[in-house]
RNA sequence: GGGGAUAUGGCGGAAUGGCAGACGCAACGGACUUAAAAUCCGUUGGUGGGUAACCACCGUGAGGGUUCAAAUCCCUCUAUCCCCA
């Protein structure tokens, strides 16, 4: 059936857009004037500025700013973006507040490796690189507060990132109180009541404290710090001239560079303090399951027991980490790390020299490597330790299966209930013992729980008991003879905080002559970076800022001498906390008002990549607990509902790459068909979260559909069809106005964008089939498109006569008893099968509904000759007839 | 080695216990055109049967199960991707 105007105009329709300049395609609607004219007008009217009405519901809508990298934007970039967008775009016709902003992570290597090659400012390229993100997500038509731009490199914004910092330095975990407080109340305790709750500290009284020197008195508060100085190994990269991040080294051992283990002092971040937090309230979010998964398995969490073993010849315990102190008794020798500090005393004089080969070569092979290997290997070290429930002597080896880094660096290695120590056993020949029932230990280890045996001593017995009481008895027995305890282990280690590098917040902390250190004083914040001329690395295991003469050495009020610290701050710094930022990004006062922080937080809806659950997820929000315990804000968690975008993959269906040829760039995209299609394409490939190939026959297929969009409701001289008017319509078409605002908006709510663009299509098909064009349904129409396609929206709903955007329109509603039809379509099937089909009158009876289906031709040639057994009956859906 | 996710036409996907394949792409046929593009109309999971309207069977990675009814729930397996070691 064709539309009754269209053979008329089809002889009209090429003279339409010749001014648009656009000529391969040249029966497009003029999308590059529409979406200039409109991201001007936005602009100009600042209508995405944020507006606050008391009273209304608020949404904070956050993108996962980007790094302004020199490639400019990715066609994976506009899929969050646009899906924020539309939620925002919505969220504000359904009478939100909204806070939808954007900005830039700026510090980062890449800038400053590119600043060493051509010793151009990073700043510069930072600065272009920014223009040119903000040029084209701009060009996006993305409904941004671009007043509330932050950036991380700009001063009034790394001031924060460092008062933060200082408030991490200046703070302790409580343990008892399980939060954050001031470390002056840390002081104050050991003034009044000396060392007495801390039994992790040699014991010293009040006055001890007071007397104790000032460098003396810093160095037990460094081991409270949340932000503190320690001497650990790390992954130093001479080429770089810089420490990397264990999740670094594989990248740039790639490159060829070579990454060793060496011990440096580093600031870290006591975000262990923080484990059991960070896994209780992630209970409460609204996360990608696999995501709360991956953070839970990071945080690594197992609840055991520490046994202590004595070696009589040294004279000394050896404490292991288990989470099965059920199996002690089977428990036939020691395993410990080669980095373990006791195996030097350990080790007789004959086995000294195998192993201290083996340390050598453990010491070249990173953790990763160390737990690979399906091979075991380890070296005597011809020491013994006593079990303490068999009471027998076992041999201490050492292997590197056993990480000095988890639990005490010492295992009690029970080879008949774990499958490492059984490898480990049957090549070295070690005793196997049975202590758990099940499982056939000739061939492999039984690792599950069950009912122990051979488990007895003159004092305890396990035999015959499940493994969970079995583990409560014999810790309860460990503990009355203070050789144990139940203890909890995190696999989580503390965060590596510092890097050796010029483009990042220079750490605010003033290093003394006298061993002291001192922290900048808030009121000097900003700590700015110096300027320098050159970028290469210093020579030293120090940043460039090191070369920095003038700005390095101090000297305080009083003469002494001093050097700042010259490590920077890691990138995850200033993304901790941009969200915070948005709120009140101006404010010279404070990071953020507190009113402000209260009206706004916590984030509702914060979209972005999956490879960033664990660590800046994990980052920022040990980083608001802190501000929470500190006061500073006034949720728990930063970040309420949590989506991750798919990757967009190539038209080939691999991954897009320069050196593959696949790349997808924007600006090409909007410059052929317009951002609208662009946005809409990237929203209608499929569910936002799933992982998705490009097709340039894609975006050419809902380019037509805008196209049909603009041809519904103009002319082909770009006027409104005079056909549009208020004219009566069949139930049909209403029903299925009413059903399309109700899944359009159902869709948007649960991020089902590209169910709702087919929705979309399926009205305006069924529009265009119609001889009428009533403005009733098609005027509302517009606003259910315009999240999507924002531009040919606004356009559209000027012409219809509207003085002002849509952006603050009221969504449509629609009426739920225009949802339903008068009649529905019934499947009659037999056993299963569909064997006919009628339309009937909505709400039939049972009965009526099964005596149509007995009565229908299909279902009488099935059931012909056989016995009825029963008829299930679905209201107006299905009536299904079993036979035998 | 451990954990998580995914698997549906030629392709992207829809359907979360009730007609598998909505919507889009591609393909094919037709209308319009001198012609093409654009647009519009129609067909399109497979196999078999029928001149035909139509009918039957098969079909959601593989195999099994639960159910009147399974893409959907359960068990086993396979493949791919991601994360961790």
């Amino acid at each position: 059936m064709l539309t009754p105007r269209l053979p008329a105009a089809a002889g009209e329709r090429r003279h339409n857009h010749h001014s648009c300049g656009h000529s391969p395609e040249d029966m497009a609607y003029p999308f590059l004037a529409i979406e200039r004219k409109w991201q001007d007008y936005w602009d100009m009217h600042q209508t995405f500025l944020t507006r606050f009405t008391p009273g209304k519901p608020k949404a904070y809508i956050l993108d996962m700013y980007p790094y302004p990298s020199g490639a400019g934007l990715h066609v994976g970039h506009p899929e969050g973006y646009t899906a924020t967008d539309i939620f925002s775009r919505y969220r504000r016709m359904k009478g939100f507040n909204v806070l939808h902003p954007i900005g830039w992570d700026a510090f980062g290597l890449p800038a400053e490796r590119y600043a060493m090659q051509t010793n151009i400012h990073p700043r510069i390229t930072t600065a272009d690189n920014i223009a040119t993100f903000r040029r084209q997500i701009k060009m996006l038509g993305l409904s941004y507060d671009w007043s509330r731009e932050v950036d991380t490199t700009d001063p009034g914004y790394y001031k924060w990132t460092q008062w933060i910092f200082l408030k991490m330095y200046g703070s302790w975990y409580d343990r008892e109180m399980r939060r954050a407080r001031p470390i002056g109340d840390l002081s104050a305790e050991f003034a009044t009541n000396g060392s007495r709750r801390f039994s992790s500290l040699p014991a010293f009284s009040a006055d001890e404290w007071g007397r104790m020197s000032k460098l003396r008195q810093q160095e037990i508060l460094a081991a409270f710090r949340l932000a503190f100085v320690a001497e650990i190994p790390v992954n130093w990269c001479e080429g770089l001239g810089t420490v990397l991040a264990n999740e670094e080294v594989a990248e740039w051992a790639d490159k060829g560079y070579t990454v060793e283990r060496r011990p440096m002092k580093q600031w870290m971040m006591r975000i262990t303090a923080y484990a059991e937090r960070l896994l209780e309230d992630a209970k409460d979010l609204d996360w990608p399951p696999s995501t709360l998964e991956q953070q839970r398995n990071w945080i690594g969490r197992s609840e055991g027991a520490e046994i202590d073993f004595r070696c009589s010849a040294i004279d000394e315990k050896m404490r292991v980490f288990t989470t099965r102190p059920d199996t002690l008794f089977g428990a036939t020798y020691m395993v410990l790390a080669p980095e373990h500090p006791l195996v030097p005393r350990m080790t007789v004089p004959s086995q000294k020299e195998a192993v201290e080969e083996y340390k050598k070569e453990a010491a070249g092979k990173s953790d990763m490597e160390r737990g690979i290997e399906t091979e075991k290997t380890g070296v005597w070290t011809g020491g013994c330790v006593t079990n303490p429930a068999t009471g027998r002597d076992i041999p201490v080896w050492i292997a590197d299966y056993v990480l000095m880094g988890y639990g005490t660096g010492a295992i009690m290695a029970v080879p008949g209930h774990d499958a490492r120590d059984y490898a480990f056993a049957r090549k070295f020949n070690l005793p196997i013992v049975p202590v758990v029932r099940g499982g056939d230990l000739t061939v492999d280890a039984f690792t599950g729980e069950g009912t122990a045996m051979n488990s007895a001593n003159a004092e305890i017995c396990l035999d015959g008991l499940p493994t969970e009481a079995a583990k409560e008895k014999i810790v309860r027995w460990l503990e009355e003879k203070r050789i144990g305890a139940a203890t909890v282990q995190y696999k989580l280690r503390d965060w590596l905080f510092s890097r050796q590098r010029y483009w990042g917040e220079p750490i605010p902390i003033i290093h003394y002559d006298d061993g002291t250190m001192e922290a900048v004083p808030e009121d000097q914040l900003p700590l700015l970076l110096p300027d320098l001329k050159k970028f290469q690395p210093s020579g030293t295991t120090e940043s460039p800022l090191a070369l920095a003469g003038e700005w390095v050495n101090v000297k305080d009020g009083e003469g002494r001498m001093g050097r700042r610290e010259t490590n920077t701050m890691p990138q995850w710094a200033g993304s901790c906390w941009y969200y915070l930022r948005y709120l009140d990004p101006k404010n010279e006062k404070q990071f953020c008002d507190p009113e402000l922080e209260k009206a706004w937080m916590p984030v509702d809806l914060y979209v972005g990549g999956a490879e960033h659950a664990v660590l800046h997820l994990m980052y920022a929000r040990f980083w608001h607990k802190v501000l929470y315990d500190l006061g500073h804000v006034s949720t728990r968690e930063p970040f309420l509902k949590l989506r991750h975008q798919g990757i967009i993959l190539g038209e080939d269906s691999r991954k897009m790459s320069k050196s593959r040829g696949n790349v997808v760039n924007p600006d090409d995209v909007v410059a052929e068909y317009g951002a609208d299609s662009l946005r809409l394409f990237e929203m209608f490939m499929g569910p936002l979260e799933e992982m998705k190939p490009w097709s340039t026959r894609g975006v050419e297929g809902v380019s037509r559909f805008l196209n049909r969009v603009w041809r519904l409701y103009m002319t082909d001289e770009g006027n409104i069809d005079p056909a549009i008017q208020t004219i009566p319509v069949t139930s049909e078409l209403e029903t299925l106005y009413h059903f399309t605002i109700k899944k359009v908006g159902d869709d948007v709510e649960g991020l089902h964008f590209n169910t709702a663009i087919s929705q979309m299509m399926i009205f305006v098909n069924e529009v265009m089939k119609a001889e009428k064009r009533p403005r009733q349904l098609l005027e509302p129409f517009i606003l259910l498109l315009s999240p999507f396609a924002p531009h040919i929206a606004e356009e559209l709903w000027e012409k219809l006569g509207h003085a002002t955007s849509l952006a603050y329109e009221p969504w449509p509603s629609y009426d739920a008893t225009k949802l339903r039809q008068e009649i529905t379509e019934i499947v009659f099937q037999v056993n299963g099968k569909v064997r006919g089909k009628l339309t009937a009158p909505v709400d039939l009876a049972e009965k009526d509904l099964e005596a149509m289906a007995l009565a229908d031709d299909g279902v009488k040639r099935h059931i012909d000759g056989k016995q009825v057994v029963k008829a299930i009956v679905v209201k107006n859906k299905l009536v299904n007839i079993v036979v035998r």
